[in-house]
DNA sequence: CTGAAAGCGCTAACAC
DNA sequence: GTGTTAGCGCTTTCAG
């Protein structure tokens, strides 16, 4: 079954053909095989045949860094966001676009490490990308100054970075807060507890202050009913506990973002999560499919992740244009969970 | 706010300082500063230092591509999958154990498109990477073959590939729709139908024909049982009604890949879901969550991506070695609607 | 239309 | 220890 590599002799990495041998074999010049490889028109006919039998008997393909050192573009861009191989139409509209103007994307998980996403940034400006698109982690991204000097385009997904000066898209969080909390409110509930992620976390810190103002905007005291804090299922837990299980318990729940949502949901068990109202921040995979559905407000990550690589495409075009922050609208997506009453 | 950028003109991306400029600043030769770029040994303290001054002043940041030119190394290996930006276990452990190894990890979605595929595939050929992981798509391979001979190591991951000779990882197919049958027999069914992907994909067909097998074994008749097809709504709904209301109803049903699982829970709606026993093959996200719980043979997909990538470094390290297919085992996760008595 | 020669930024022999 | 000199494989002036 080995035979296809019985000419490897182990160890032994068989050197490719480069242009020079294709020139020999063609009996042509270099430069010639270079403009047959790059659909050159000012090619004599019989010549260019020439080439492309000595390229097919030789099984030679050009070699795409030689190229990107000579010209000095890699018609690459890279994407440092915190999971890939997890669901993010958002980075999944930035490949799609990236294809179709004809540029490879280099994609490679921060996990949520910011070490590794320096890591990352600063191998990706090593390669010279054409630009970056990142779901930035960090607390600051300074580091990046001088690479940002030194001309390579960066834009920010997700959350704005600090220290540098970046473009930036990302959704709404106040009002995508605003939106759930007023629809709990429009059906009656009047004790409207909030669980979320670190107010460490740029989002975090965003969504919680949304929540907080909602709550004084309605004239309802705050205390008791914000929880910002790690997504550990044990903090999530004991700030279920409070909110359900205090004084005044709170009748609707709104979770900050999709992990906290399914943690809730999981530690609420099968029957609970039908008296209380929840709507959670972030899209859910399989939301219609429980019960009951989740009502969510729900990112237009699709929008986030284009508008990433338009304004990444703006900015290698026009280095000098003013920087740009692009907020996008939330969609509430009403499923069941959100329209229990109070 | 633009003001970073107030030194670059427009269009006027600034160059880069070179080797050739940090050796200048520090008054050495380039040769020192290759050096001490690559942390060798051999360098004078106080010429390091000042070569470490002129680097930082100048902020010189070596060109990655260059290094791969004269080096012969990428030091990348490319991943082309299905779809990155969706939830893929496989990958993630293609990617972790990569940075383990302080290897870059290209990856790009196939889309379950054949032509997509092929220009990845070739584009990662020029890119000369160290190795290349695959889900195939596309029937032949064939034209990979002049790029294995040259030295490119291909690993297939979930399927086979076919017209050319190349390692490969997937799951015991036959022994997982094995397992989901048997499980459904044991709680009583006598009529179990199977609904899947399409028999021109290689997973479909695999088991499709197991399940016929299992059917065969216990002496079933397999008509208006076993429905492998396009994953279209249309097509799974009709299926559904075939197996469901014919003259001898199914009890039970496996569902062939997680596509096909969701399509059905969708269909059946929330009350008759547990009235219909189900197995489904392949995990589905938030499984624990619906009602009932949905139980699965899982794949395990972790293993898959490990393994796909340690056949790649073993592929790379020694290119003769034998041929190689790992099969690796599924698991029965019972969680409820595969409980449900006939 | 085609060819010779220079050079992209770096590493690797081989002197000194 | 350090510097000099070749290239890696390609594109690109600039002559023919």
């Amino acid at each position: 079954m080995s035979s296809a590599r019985a000419g490897n002799r182990a160890g032994v990495r068989p050197k490719r053909p480069t242009m020079v041998d294709v020139a020999r074999e063609a009996g042509v010049a270099l430069r010639t095989v270079s403009r047959v490889v790059n659909n050159d028109p000012t090619v004599g006919p019989e010549n260019a045949a020439k080439v492309r039998v000595a390229i097919a008997t030789l099984n030679f393909r050009p070699d795409e860094r030689a190229r990107q050192l000579r010209t000095g573009i890699t018609g690459t861009i890279g994407a440092a966001v915190r999971r890939i191989a997890e669901v993010n139409p958002a980075l999944a509209a930035i490949e799609q676009t990236a294809r179709t103007w004809g540029q490879t994307l280099l994609a490679a998980s921060t996990d949520f490490d910011e070490a590794r996403e320096r890591e990352i940034l600063i191998s990706m400006c090593r390669q010279r990308l054409d630009g970056i698109i990142v779901e930035p982690i960090g607390e600051s991204h300074s580091y990046l100054e001088p690479e940002l000097e030194a001309g390579i385009p960066v834009v920010a997904m997700d959350r704005p970075m600090s220290g540098i000066a970046a473009d930036c898209v990302m959704s709404d969080n106040a009002s995508g807060i605003g939106m759930a909390f007023h629809h709990l409110h429009g059906h009656g509930h009047r004790r409207i507890a909030y669980i979320g992620d670190s107010e460490r976390v740029f989002s975090g810190r965003e969504r919680a202050a949304a929540f907080r103002a909602a709550l004084r905007s309605h004239g309802q005291p705050v205390e008791g009913l914000v929880h910002p804090g790690e997504l550990t299922p044990e903090r999530v837990a004991a700030a279920l506990d409070v909110a359900l299980h205090g004084a005044a318990p709170a009748t609707a729940l709104v979770t900050g973002n999709m992990d906290t949502t399914i943690a809730v949901l999981r530690l609420l068990g099968r029957e609970a999560a039908s008296r209380l109202a929840i709507v959670g921040f972030d899209e859910v995979p399989l939301a219609d499919l429980l019960q009951p559905a989740l009502t969510v407000v729900a990112q237009d990550t699709a929008t986030i992740g284009r508008t990433a690589i338009e304004l990444l495409r703006a900015r290698i075009a026009d280095p000098a244009r003013p920087l740009q922050t692009v907020i996008v609208p939330l969609e509430l997506r009403i499923r069941g969970s959100g329209e229990v009453r109070a």
